[in-house]
DNA sequence: ATGATATGAACGAACGATCGTTCATAATAT
DNA sequence: ATATTATGAACGATCGTTCGTTCATATCAT
């Protein structure tokens, strides 16, 4: 299934790096096809010779951006240890989701996702996987011991996510500080976790 | 300050009621003005004599919106017992950030203030109050020994929030069970502020 | 090697639709 | 009569998409 594709044109990816830069700058909806042709230093009709609209271009940086979720999802899968496991994971991707990028860029494909059921399906497909990842490694700590027992993982593997996504959102204005929070943050996720 | 400025048009509650109904329904940057004033019964020339644009439509609600959290903020200062306080605002904001007007519309104007001042400002008014009530109320726990004492007392606060949030964002797909899960966050919420 | 044919990347004009806003004017109320 | 409220045509701009075309290169037959 891997094989049987034809190799992705390297301009495809010119194109949805000027797209995230355009989407970065202005959002999705404030965006015009123009602009990401124009960003990418090529014609407007070319761009339709790579994707098949507008719409095609965020689903194919979705699918980009949620394969970049595999690092996380490997660590914690591999990681014997499972508090050394969550603990990697929380500075990791405190850091991974404070990078303006990976924050706005999440932010836009959020909610967009609200309504457009392709971009939905796209960005819910790796992020599902990487709570399920991070669920299973509270479970295996609790199991194990280090974690204390939690009734449900999957949730409190949803809130870690959540509050750490939105301390990445919110550090974008509030670009001070952030280490000092995310340290108490980290404190706060770790204490509810352990025995 | 509240004295001198004329009643507000009826008119005007009905365009922004309108207007919720349509940013609900498509986005805010997916509704044209026409779309409002269409849904508001009116022309589209009078929707101009009540509003300077369509940016105020938006920030009208947003403003309308900030106020609906005083509720919160007043509970969170005048429940005597910090604990009270706390459990009954993480109950009844889990059931207002849950309903889908709320969870949607504040999706979207969370998003469109990541870039628009003029929402920003407005949006993150009333929101900065409440955090502010309910670290308030993290701190008066913690020296009435009802909660442990906390390094960060605000940032626990923007986790609660975030985490209520998010949840009340996620069931709009997940209808099902969420009051279980409701319940796991609670426990996992006050698991962390208790001593 | 040479000419014929096929391929697909690149271009930008053009399309119809819709965008937010303005404006001249009509209706209504005081 | 004088504001206030209402109307919808009209404006210029921009939207996402389609289209016919060019052109360099690859494939193939001779």
């Amino acid at each position: 299934m891997t094989k049987n594709e034809k190799p992705i044109h390297p301009r495809k990816f010119e194109i949805s790096r000027a797209a995230v830069t355009c989407f970065l700058e202005r959002g999705y909806h404030q965006t015009g096809v123009r602009d990401i042709a124009k960003q990418a230093g090529i014609s407007l009709g070319n761009l339709y010779n790579h994707f098949k609209g507008k719409e095609a271009v965020l689903a194919f940086i979705a699918e980009i951006d949620g394969k970049e979720l595999n690092g996380f999802i490997e660590n914690l899968a591999e990681t014997a240890d499972p508090r050394a496991a969550l603990e990697g994971f929380i500075d990791d991707y405190a850091a991974y989701a404070s990078r303006p990028e990976n924050a706005l860029l999440g932010a836009e494909i959020l909610t967009e996702a609200l309504r457009n059921e392709t971009i939905a399906e796209v960005f819910g497909k790796d992020r599902r996987r990487m709570i399920d990842a991070l669920a299973g490694c509270l479970g295996r700590g609790a199991k194990a011991g280090v974690f204390k027992p939690l009734s449900d993982e999957t949730t409190v593997a949803w809130l870690i996510l959540d509050a750490l996504e939105a301390q990445g959102l919110r550090s974008l204005s509030n670009s001070a500080q952030g280490a000092a929070t995310l340290k108490n943050i980290r404190g706060f996720l770790l204490g509810g976790v352990t025995p």
